[in-house]
DNA sequence: AGCATAAGTGGTACTGTGTCTCACAAATGC
DNA sequence: GCATTTGTGAGACACAGTACCACTTATGCT
């Protein structure tokens, strides 16, 4: 039921946009009232894209499965793979939903929101392995690895819905994370 | 006149709390109707954080006087003390406006967002110094950088503002940005 | 069966942001 | 002195999201 209104929103919302799509032409379509779609969704945002939170959780268990000595950077992009997965095993229709997320900046935004949250579950795992304390607020090096890792996520993502015909998307990501690592 | 409701803006936020905060409560204490409100200010978060909108160019200008060989993580770096020096440069009040932005949600998705439009400025630059097309939508190495980079800028600004005696700015990017590129 | 309770649903009113249009006043130009 | 622009206020409006209440339909119990 949940999933048939989500349905019906990524139908509209492929066809409309985002801002042109109104709660109330949701209801409408799936016919409810909007008292229980926010009953089923916490916002209109959410009933986009709301199926993938736990992937936080799932990125996290594939962290904590690296072995202990690989280093965080190496860790992260490996641990990406599960989260690579989820987006590359879907039809084309994610992959245009992903663009439209890409490229509407409050959709955008509120997507590095979530990757936001994210990182308060990676934490401790990568200070774990950088050798340093995760209660210590003043070190920003746990916190710098997710940050540019996920950004170098958003990166690879853009890259991989900008044409019809795009390459896989580990090796996508995989040229992204180097850029910043490689000295040249 | 535009920085005299700027700053209630910021007086207010800081008492009360940005979600706490009604633009009908600014507008009150700055003794202007809405209308002037949003005449001046295109959303109450461009009110908050509108000042630094110009930042983008000069980051850029800074990237492209640093040395043409320069590797460009390292180039971004020492871009980014343009940056640096114009948060430091502020006083105590600056500091506890940025806390406020890093922790609330809203605040940091909207910085985010205008981080997001300073890759199309930055792209250009980053994508000459990799040796890329920067027209190129299948190559993500570019704005990988990029979003690296500003995923670090934003640990190292939580790291700063998270104790009220903080190391120097540079410092802290300088620990966050090592953190990815390093192998261990 | 009959009844009570709970769970799902719809309706309505409300707050708050942001847009738009119109009316009015003050400054500027001729 | 008159016209045009520019700033300001007022009100109506669209939309997201919240709160509360009424109604219906299962579900459970005796």
């Amino acid at each position: 039921m949940r999933a048939e209104v989500a349905t019906v929103v990524q139908n509209l919302v492929l066809e409309r946009g985002y801002e042109e799509t109104t709660v109330d032409d949701i209801c409408a379509t799936a016919e409810i009232s909007r008292s229980t779609f926010f009953r089923y969704f916490p916002s209109k945002e959410e009933a986009l894209f709301g199926e993938s939170i736990d992937a936080g959780e799932r990125l996290r268990d594939a962290l904590t499965a690296r072995p202990a000595g690989e280093a965080p950077w190496v860790a992260m992009r490996r641990a990406l793979d599960a989260l690579i997965e989820q987006y590359e095993a879907h039809d084309e229709r994610t992959r245009r939903l992903t663009r439209l997320i890409v490229n509407t900046p409050s959709l955008a935004a509120r997507h590095r929101e979530k990757n936001a949250r994210w990182q308060e579950l990676l934490r401790p795992e990568i200070a774990r392995r950088l050798g340093a304390d995760p209660a210590d607020d003043s070190d920003p090096r746990a916190n710098a690895v997710i940050a540019a890792a996920l950004g170098c996520v958003e990166a690879a993502l853009a890259a991989w819905t900008a044409n019809s015909q795009p390459q896989p998307l580990a090796k996508i990501l995989d040229r992204a994370m180097q850029a910043p690592a490689h000295p040249r």
